[in-house]
DNA sequence: TTGTAAGCGTTATCAC
DNA sequence: GTGATAACGCTTACAA
């Protein structure tokens, strides 16, 4: 036996006013008499009401809900960027609606379809690459949104992200000028992942301009685990012409690298640099320190967020951001032995 | 000039049927003649329909949708825990509210508020520790929910979740095994967090039932970060009476720790042991690994989901779930020197 | 400053 | 199988 939920016309019978002005009450305070306003408030706080907020919806076409569409919780540095992003939506009174598509850029688009049922105000989607389907229904129900993490190469589209192939290139060229001359690389999954395909693409196009290729045999492609970026190591490992410099698509990868080294009995960086982009702040509190690219996640989130609510409240904002990335030199890599051996 | 949003009175109307046949075609396609029902799907593809949700809401007065309030994403566990919890509301045409509490109840109090108030049908909390403003929003409201990570002692309110006294049992005993019976202990922030408490006072209770004490300065209680935990670690060794095992109330506090050791050149486990509780998969690949106990946070997710989808489709669930945890024994812990001595 | 009443876009209960 | 039509709970002109 439950009883009724308290609704708005409650309030307004028991207050001796019409439904209207405990509407104002709630939404245009200034606007009511200071004793109604009072009155109100004392039976709203009696009656534990509670605004029902799909009526509300239903009424101001508005539901203060922003969706988000992430790869994964999984990736600190997606959970970082999703912490903040809801932080500052939360702040300024907004929900968010969240949604993770674990690299499938069909569960994106079904998950994206789902969040703009729900009436989502906004859509915050992760990178460039999405399906055509995707881009038909933001265009249909022209709903705000923003790209993030990447930038869009276009122009056309708003986004805040990083420029991911600059990030490959500031890797290549630090560990050249270290000396290191043999390369391999340990990439992410880059089909349906522009940002992994440009950390590629700068790696390579850094090398290049040195005269120093990278064959396909030396990009191993591996899906994001620490135990695929051992396997990868490992392949790396038997090569014939061992590398002297290893570049990691992620951290995470990094991190089955390093551990793979080191089940070889191989010293990190001593006698193979270990390399990659994003984060291991805690790991390398602990280790042979990884040198990242790092991309300053939460930074993203937050950026992402405001971009989406200026645009909401009309403020005009840039369509483009780009956010700085930074080289951060630690223990993990170094210059190869031989070349050390000719300096010295 | 943006065109309006079709609806489905314009679909009725361009299929020549009635607004609720073409309701009937989207939640009770069979009980539609299925020419029908294909005339009406080709209109709804053409016209770019999208259900309103709030509509559709307001009428059901079911919005398909589950809140969650949890400490932070920043922590790969609750993040862990949130991804899992998602994945299993989607698979089940459910969608997720998501707020950030960062370990404040006044904070954890207003975001509920602010999820019932766009209407989910249900809410997941962390712990059971909250604000009496809380439980009684959640009375009124009459709100189906389930708390997670902790147990409720007074098996009154529903919950899926793990032991954290057992688990400060089992670390305790283990060390003392070991032979340790010097310790001390890096305890998160407890006042709000029984699960913090109750590891604590885990490990006191199995010291005490050995005769070892754990006097208050040996606790040294710090919010949640690597900092904070190099801190701690500063503290306890500029103590008299060295510890020889130092327990972690996370593996956060603990990643710091160990790095305090290292920067003092005390080896870990050699000198001095560093346990902890949680996880640390990725760290524990690369450096002298952490013992822990380990709570598996997807599984939680998973299950706390499916424990509420559960009670919403009428299904009858256990009103307390415990899952087990798992202590991980790796290379933080070992025999004090001390100890190895004496047997030697 | 407040009240009246017409929506907002669905679903659901009846008839037919 | 299908169609009218009354909810669902709130907002917002427009009047008073």
């Amino acid at each position: 036996m439950k009883k009724k939920p308290v609704k708005l016309a409650d309030v307004a019978r028991f207050s001796g006013v019409s439904t209207a002005t405990v509407s104002r009450a709630l939404s245009l305070p200034h606007k009511v008499k200071p004793e109604t306003l009072e009155r109100i408030q004392r039976v709203i706080k009696k009656l534990g009401y509670v605004p029902h907020g799909a009526a509300r919806a239903l009424a101001t076409r508005r539901t203060h809900t922003i969706g988000a569409v992430i790869p994964t919780l999984d990736n600190a540095i997606f959970a970082n960027t999703t912490h903040a992003l809801q932080k500052t939506l939360d702040e300024a009174g907004y929900t968010l609606l969240l949604g993770c598509h674990e690299f499938n850029p069909k569960v994106e688009a079904r998950i994206a379809r789902k969040l703009i049922e729900r009436g989502v105000d906004g859509l915050v989607l992760f990178g460039t690459d999405h399906e055509n389907e995707l881009w038909e229904l933001i265009e249909r129900v022209q709903i705000p949104y923003v790209l993030t993490w990447a930038l869009d190469r276009t122009g056309r589209r708003p986004c805040v992200g990083f420029d991911s192939r600059e990030a490959g290139v500031r890797v290549a060229q630090y560990l050249m000028d270290l000396g290191h001359r043999r390369f391999a690389m340990i990439a992410g999954i880059t089909a349906t992942n522009e940002r992994h395909r440009e950390r590629v693409r700068g790696v390579r196009e850094a090398l290049a301009a040195r005269g120093i290729a990278l064959p396909p045999s030396r990009i191993i492609e591996k899906p994001f685990s620490p135990t695929a970026g051992r396997e990868a190591m490992q392949e790396i490992l038997r090569q014939r012409v061992r590398s002297t410099a290893v570049i990691c698509g992620n951290d995470v990868l990094a991190i089955g690298a390093i551990a793979e080294c080191h089940a070889q009995g191989l010293n990190v960086p001593a006698d193979i640099s270990v390399t990659g982009f994003d984060d291991m702040e805690f790991a390398s509190m602990v280790t042979p320190a990884l040198t990242t690219v790092h991309f300053p996640a939460a930074e993203l989130g937050q950026y992402a967020a405001e971009h989406l609510l200026a645009r909401l409240s009309g403020r005009k904002v840039p369509h483009q951001q780009q956010l700085p990335v930074e080289l951060i030199v630690r223990a993990s890599s170094a210059a190869p032995r031989e070349v050390l051996a000719e300096v010295g």
